[in-house]
DNA sequence: AAGAGGCGTAATGATTTCGTCATTTAAGAA
DNA sequence: TTCTTAAATGACGAAATCATTACGCCTCTT
């Protein structure tokens, strides 16, 4: 899941940012709203984070452009006003969510869970498919009520290809939402990663394989 | 456990925020209704202690506030009016528990306990896990019997990770619900804590870490 | 007032992850 | 079948993360 997070103040945005990481989102920052734009163009993020007093175009303005070009992406205004006319005039503009600032983290992240979930279509926090249960709240993944030990990169890539099952899913778009940095085009990074995963959730006796390859198209997760 | 305590009289304040301390508790402090309020935004408390007449902003609006905002957060409310009246315009506006003035500190922490129980759903003052039999109510842990002689840091990690069993707790959410203030972001606390932690609960023949590394991620408490 | 112990910090050493590269295997077209 | 290209796999090393130790401040106790 990837996540662009516009936000000025230092300090806070790299808190935030921290703590966003260390749920294994990838992050994208920016002070301003120029560059917010720019950004959201460049990418299809998840969920923005958009605090609303920034330097150059203000975060409402921002969302605005966004609605304007049709991007859909779910946006959670982070705002310190608090009035109910600010947070209808937010709602109206097309944000999906708002938060109060200042926030608990917890909370920050709670919505963000609910925003992708939604986005998703999915309305609980487990997804089960086959012999595997992904819990998306607790990053965990059993399989026949065992614990699997995943690394960070192979759960984000397990539950990105989840939850969008039954869709052929290319390495580049799995590159896009779950990589910090561009990751250069030679590079194969995303199969060395598929194939420790596989091995991970496989039933060596059965030969099913749950990630399946679309050859020239990308992967495919299939109950 | 982190403890946010809104009382405007210093004494009876300072008496209940040491008394809490002592008792492990992570302990925020403030005199008026308006920095409450903030500070709730701020933090996810686990409990909140509210008195009633307080500057600024009353100690029931204040309450109303936070529920309006979905901040469900336990409130305990301390107040000197004691009319079935009073109690139940508490109780209606969501508080979760009361208490009236003069109380014991003794009443005042087990309501507490309570809450906070009741928060983590858990009925019971004991969790179990593997050979540990954690007593949240003695604020003690016990190891096949013998008890263990945990600091208190020590013991609130061992709680919070306790209490969220089997999922994956990370830096940032503990220091934010064990530590007072913010921990500088370089700082290694909790790892240190962590390791000193682990050295007490171990069993030095099994070679089994009830708390295992996600590297990148945090911590995860499993049986 | 002194001692002890808790606890935060910094430094260093250990571990793990993960991206890259090289090689093998498999798929699909001619 | 054979050739071409894509994908899988395994080994390796750099980099990031984590564990652990030592030290010093501060608080609490006696």
């Amino acid at each position: 899941m990837r996540i662009l997070l516009v936000e000025d103040k230092v300090r806070l945005r790299e808190a935030i940012a921290k703590a966003l990481k260390q749920s294994g989102y990838a992050v994208d920052t920016t002070d301003n709203g120029n560059d917010a734009l720019w950004m959201a163009q460049q990418h299809s993020y998840n969920v923005i984070l958009l605090d609303i007093m920034i330097p150059g175009i203000d975060g409402l303005e921002v969302l605005v452009k966004l609605r304007d070009q049709k991007d859909d992406t779910p946006v959670l205004l982070l705002t310190a006003k608090d009035t109910i006319a600010d947070r209808v005039k937010g709602l109206r503009k097309g944000a999906d969510d708002y938060l109060i600032k200042p926030f608990a983290l917890e909370e920050l992240l709670a919505r963000i869970e609910a925003l992708c979930r939604r986005s998703f279509q999915k309305s609980t926090s487990t997804i089960e498919i086959d012999d595997l249960t992904i819990d998306t709240s607790a990053k965990s993944v059993k399989k026949n009520g065992e614990l699997l030990d995943l690394t960070a990169r192979e759960y984000a890539i397990l539950e990105y290809l989840a939850l969008k099952e039954g869709a052929v899913v290319s390495r580049t778009e799995i590159e896009e939402h779950i990589y910090d940095e561009l990751v250069s085009p030679m590079s194969n990074v995303v199969d060395s990663a598929i194939c420790n995963l596989r091995r991970k959730i496989s039933n060596e006796d059965l030969d099913k394989e749950l990630i399946q390859t679309k050859r020239g198209q990308g992967y495919i997760l299939l109950p």
